[in-house]
DNA sequence: CTCTGGCGTATGGTATACCACAGAATACGA
DNA sequence: TCGTATTCTGTGGTATACCATACGCCAGAG
């Protein structure tokens, strides 16, 4: 055997409907869905061209996409791309605190001394880009910070559900960076976590990570109250 | 327009694939998937001949119901009904920890008194089920109180994701019923989350639902351990 | 000018036919 | 007899055709 082909089976379960999934889905996450212009709507007909393929394995993703909430099928009438409402968004936030929140406390428990390390590694080497004010890059570091908390608590399905969270705040990340001084807020904030993570208090890292989040549900409900109207100005079908 | 016929608006956005979606929910929730000799597989051909319908719309309803976690679509395989293992078992558990607690802490601020009040009446006019032995009966109220909280909470997110956990919660609860004297610490258990609500301590409120589903976590990680194997044991496609 | 009714077009919903692959049964050679 | 190649069948995957409805458009009546 010796000199074989480092050859790994290949994904045979990866079909059409697959990759037509993660590619709608990532150009939903990416387009600027509460630009007032935008278009929302998508034609499965023009899509299936687009992507060469028929409207058969398009139509089961667009089925996934509507069960992750990310468009809305009107029998007969179209799909559209949803647009959440300021109410949906804070929901949203609390979900993730609450999620995330439980993942501090095991990971207080839990996690090993070595991947607590390696979050405050982390911390501290994308701190100072929060004080260059590059917004774009702490945004990341940010996200990224949270979804190492989740997975430290060893429990995979905190961090898949709060995944699904985050896929729709992408576009509300963007209209809430850089509003006040939160950026600067955000680095003391996630350094208490890191401590009391390192302290083992379950209770107390809880409780950080939740106050630090339902910090930016209260913000985004200060600062976002009257955005409101203009979000749901245009014409969102029913859910 | 004095006398006008009080018409509601048909639902038009039923369709084929919605009926479908119900029925094979309800009918995987129903089934005993834990049974040694339960059968899996689903076959596309065969459900959609007995529902007289064509795969089309069968098939999008299995697509939701993977995107759900209830089956597993392996192409060119099959669809099988997922077995869930105990770990994954444990960690719906604790997401529901999460989404619950977050629950009553909002709920003890924001619930109304006749909220409340109607909990406490629910709660004590099922407690007797559960000294009879009932458990049928108060495995149902066990669960309404639950979603009581949840949906005292004010937001329908922390409802509905943790719906999606109690579907598969179903087919385990069967088992876990009447081990121990689970019955009757429940109810000691639900009348201190009353009263926590009642003097509107958030902390409190939260510590106690999140302690008590914790218990039920602890409970099945310790009984169930030696069941594993049994559960594992036949053919479980990847997911 | 306004309202109403019918018609045409565009869209998603459904049915059906065919394809590609997995896996078992089978045939064949050593 | 055993092992290997091969064929055959069943499964989900995909493409395509057709259907039913929503809705804009326009003609004609009032």
């Amino acid at each position: 055997m010796a000199g074989r082909l480092p050859l790994k089976p290949i994904a045979t379960n990866f079909t059409l409907k697959d990759h037509i999934y993660e590619t709608l889905r990532d150009a939903i996450t990416k387009m600027n869905i509460y630009d007032d212009g935008a278009d929302l709507r998508l034609d499965e007909r023009s899509i299936a061209e687009q992507l060469r393929i028929s409207r058969t394995p398009l139509r089961e993703a667009l089925a996934r996409l509507e069960k992750d909430g990310l468009v809305s099928i009107a029998p007969r009438k179209g799909v559209f791309v949803v647009r959440k409402s300021l109410t949906e968004i804070l929901e949203m936030i609390v979900a993730w605190a609450a999620l995330e929140s439980m993942a501090a406390r095991l990971a207080a428990t839990n996690a090993s001394e070595g991947e607590i390390r390696q979050l405050r590694k982390h911390a501290m080497r994308h701190s100072e880009s929060s004080a260059r004010a590059d917004l774009g890059e702490y945004s990341d570091a940010n996200i990224r910070f949270h979804q190492m908390i989740l997975k430290m608590s060893g429990r995979k399905l905190l961090a898949d559900m709060a995944e699904g969270l985050f896929v729709h705040m992408h576009a509300i990340r963007r209209r809430a960076l850089g509003e006040g001084d939160r950026a600067s807020r955000s680095v003391v904030d996630h350094m208490s976590i890191i401590e009391a993570l390192e302290a083992r208090d379950p209770d107390f890292a809880e409780k950080l990570v939740r106050e630090h989040t339902m910090r930016l549900h209260d913000h985004v409900a200060r600062t976002w109250a009257r955005l409101e109207p203009i979000a749901k100005s245009s014409s969102q079908p029913g859910v």
